[in-house]
This record gives structure tokens, C-alpha cells and sequence, in this order.
DNA sequence: CGTATCCTTGAACCATGTCAAGCAATGTGG
DNA sequence: CCACATTGCTTGACATGGTTCAAGGATACG
């Protein structure tokens, strides 16, 4: 259950073109290269554990994971999903003391390439480009956390899990058939939303009724994403 | 009432020891000090303005500043304070197509030194240190917002309270009468906190009859902390 | 000294959480 | 491949924390 000392697959982990890696040089990436280890998860594993010290970042190749933080009573807020090409763990090298307050774990099975602390640090001092692009990441998602907290502050939950669904689709796309490429159990949206489960479900069920959404099994598909962007902007 | 075109005083804003500028040498110091713009705002005065681009940096010289983000029915959200030493608006500098979600405003009347942007980049590129302490402060402020994501997605509005009034006597102090340095409107504490004013107003009471504070006015000291941070862990 | 802002209290309402129970789907071991 | 266990889903009934509305008092401000 600890951080990356999982069995290792030399499989092919292709590194995104469009991510922050994006103004390495050649040499950089070839270091990188190098250095990475793959390693594979499967559904329900801990990637990063809560409290515990990480050594290295990691760049999700295929899968999904969720940054999830416990609550005083236990229970698991879903800060964010990770999709293909995104990284993390970066944010706890930079600082011995500076230990994660939250756990990444698999919600599918899934495939990361690991690469040691030592080569973000070697990347900030030989690339400054490389430095701002991290900053560029970490300034989007702390926009992304204020707009979350202000809507989960401000906004009643029929609106904040409409915003969700909307954003669930924008980030990680649907299938031939509509339904979004993300399926999550009905709890998850409840820790993802911030409320009860039951409130879940019966919110799905009006959605439904008003033919915002249909439903099959987990899966999800947004029918009516123009009524749904209007309920999640409602208020009063 | 936009970003920073306010009358230029010179006078004398020290920059603080134990902040991000610590590994910076003599010279780029020096620049700094060259290039710094002190300017002064009176209590509720815009100083960025949410969805206009930032041009430079600010450390807070003295009095209090609110990040505040407006919610779709256009509610304050506070998402937190700057003291005296902090830096902000970095994270706009390095994307011109980031422009701020949020905006910053006086809470009482202040100073800050103004850094125009090119200066941060030229630190950057310079010194790895300094880029590496600007990731430190992004870090720690995510994992802020983390915390403040699950508490308000999880804890009740009084937990909330306590906690808060907890973290500001942590983070500002008190006066000799063990007030806290940072006086707020019942409005402003609601508007952090993710509340009604009256709901403010009545929890402040209970903790005023159970012995936890005192009050005076605006003015609020925590009487009994053990008692507080109890509160503030219950759950169920 | 009058106007604006802030604070306080009461009462009514309702969105949401909680509890309980049953069903459906999925997975596991014999 | 079936039986059993586990996990997830759904619904109803109920309790309640919190918002909203309304009104009045207190305090600060020009």
C-alpha cells in the first residue's frame, strides 16, 4: 500500500506532448526517459499515501485517479481527478517537511510512469521554462480549488453536481454512445459533490426527469447540457 | 479602483526576513529595492480586481488584506487573509491568459510594495532558489484550500467558526487583552466561513455562553481554546 | 444629529442529512 | 456454476441545521 514500490513494467510509458514537459530539450527528456519507472495500479490501490513521505513524481498514463482528503470523521472528500498526461506529487518534493495531506488512489486500473525527486529539482535549476510551467499548473489548479470552494460555500447541491457533471464531461470526454468516459459510483459523486449519497441518487433521478441526463447502469450521459449549465448557475 | 495606479508614496516599506525573497543575494535584493512602488490603500479599496491583468507583484506591508472570489449571485466569498510579509498575485505573472479569478481588497487600511513582473521572471531565471521557494508558498497554500475545501464540504457551520477563529488568532495574534488582531464584520466572518451573517451572529453567542470567547464590539478573544478546537473536531 | 452600516432576535420554512429497509448487481469460493 | 457475501443502489419517513425574511436596536460616520 505505500508510494510506488509496486511491482515494475518496463512497458512503453509515452510522456504527452501537451504537458508540462512541453520546453524540455531533448537532453531533459532523454534524462527522463531514463529515469522514469512504470508501474501499474489496480482499481481501489493507494498510489500516495496520506502523511507519507513521497520521493517522486508521477505522470498518469492511462486510468484515472482521485486526490482524495480525509475528513476529521473519515470521510473522503475527492479534491480532483487525474486523467492521461497529468502529474503530481511534484508539490511535496520541494520541501522535506512538507509530507501530503491528501492520498491518491486508483479509481480504475492504472498505468503511471514514476520519476525520482532528484530530476524535478535538476529540471527547475537547468530550466527556467520548465520552473514557470509548473507554477503555470499549480496557479490553475489553485483556481480551480477557489472555484470549487466558493461553489460548495454559495451553491446548494442540485447546482454543484449539475457544475460537476458539466466539468466531468469537459475533462474527460464521453463515448460514442454520450456517456461520460468517467464512472463513478453514486458515493464517489457524494464525496466529489460534498454531500450524502442518498442526495446523489435522488438528484440524478430529477436530473433524469427533467431530461437533463440519462441514465445506464453508472454510466452517464449528459442530454441536455444547455439546461443543465442553467441550473448550475441558478440561485436563490 | 483598478490594480495599482494609486499614488506612488516612498516610504520606507521593509521588506520582511522570513519570507520568499530569503535566498535571494545582495544584488537581486537590491534590484528589488530599485523597482519596488509603495503604495497606500484605504479600508475597502480594490487593490486587484478580479478579471483585470496584473502587471506586478505585492508584499503586504502593514494591515490586512481579503482574496475574495464572487460567486454567481455575486456573494463574497472570502478565500483567505494576507498579513503583513505575504506575497500575492505571482500566480498572474507567468500566463498572460491568466487573469485573476478572484480579487484582493483592503480590510483596513494598508501599505504594500508593488513588484512589476519582469522582476519576478528575471529572479526566476536567475536564481532556482527563489523559483523553488515560490513553489513552497503555492504548496502551502493548496494544501490550505484543501483543508478549507474539506471542512466546509464536511464540518458544520460551528465546527467551521471555531476552526477559523482558531486559525486567525494562529495567524494574526492578539492585543494584551488577548483580542484577536483582526476585527471583522459578522458579515466578513460569514462570508469566510461559507454562512449567513445571523448564523454568525448566533454561533457567537453560544460561544460566548459556553465561555469559548469574549466579546467587545467587533473585537473577539478566544477565552478557552482547549474548549474551541474540541468543537471544532466533533463530528456527528 | 441624522443617515448608513452593522448587529441582534424571532419565526417560519425547507433543503439536506440521517436512519432503516429492501433490492440489484457484482464478485468469490466451494 | 451455484450459493453466499459484499457492495452499490434506491426509496420512504423523519429530524434538523441553516437560510431567509422581517423588524428593531446599536453603533459608527459625515
Amino acid at each position: 500500500m505505500t508510494a510506488f514500490d509496486k511491482n515494475i513494467s518496463l512497458e512503453l510509458c509515452n510522456i504527452p506532448a501537451n504537458t508540462i514537459f512541453r520546453f524540455l530539450d531533448i537532453d531533459e527528456l532523454q534524462e527522463l526517459m531514463l529515469a522514469r519507472k512504470c508501474f501499474q495500479y489496480k482499481k481501489g490501490d493507494c498510489i500516495i499515501q496520506c502523511g507519507h513521505r513521497v520521493t517522486g513524481f508521477f505522470c498518469l498514463n492511462s486510468g484515472v485517479v482521485k486526490i482524495v482528503k480525509y475528513g476529521d470523521s473519515g470521510r473522503e472528500q475527492i479534491i480532483k481527478f487525474l486523467k492521461t498526461g497529468d502529474v503530481y506529487g511534484y508539490q511535496y518534493l520541494l520541501d522535506d517537511d512538507q509530507l501530503p495531506g491528501v492520498s491518491v488512489i486508483a479509481v480504475d486500473d492504472c498505468g503511471l510512469c514514476f520519476i525520482p525527486s532528484e530530476h524535478l529539482f535538476h529540471m527547475i535549476r537547468s530550466n527556467p521554462k520548465f520552473a514557470i510551467e509548473i507554477m503555470k499548473v499549480a496557479t490553475q489548479e489553485q483556481e480551480e480549488m477557489i472555484n470549487r470552494l466558493t461553489d460548495i460555500a454559495q451553491k446548494k447541491v442540485k447546482q454543484r453536481l449539475a457544475k460537476r457533471l458539466i466539468e466531468i464531461e469537459k475533462t474527460f470526454g464521453t463515448d460514442d454512445n454520450g456517456y461520460l468516459n468517467l464512472a463513478l459510483t453514486r458515493e464517489e459523486y457524494a464525496n466529489f459533490v460534498g454531500t450524502a449519497t442518498e442526495t446523489v441518487i435522488r438528484l440524478m433521478a430529477v436530473f433524469k426527469s427533467e431530461g437533463c441526463i440519462k441514465m445506464e447502469k453508472r454510466k452517464i450521459a449528459i442530454r441536455n447540457m444547455q439546461k443543465l449549465q442553467q441550473i448550475s448557475r441558478e440561485f436563490d
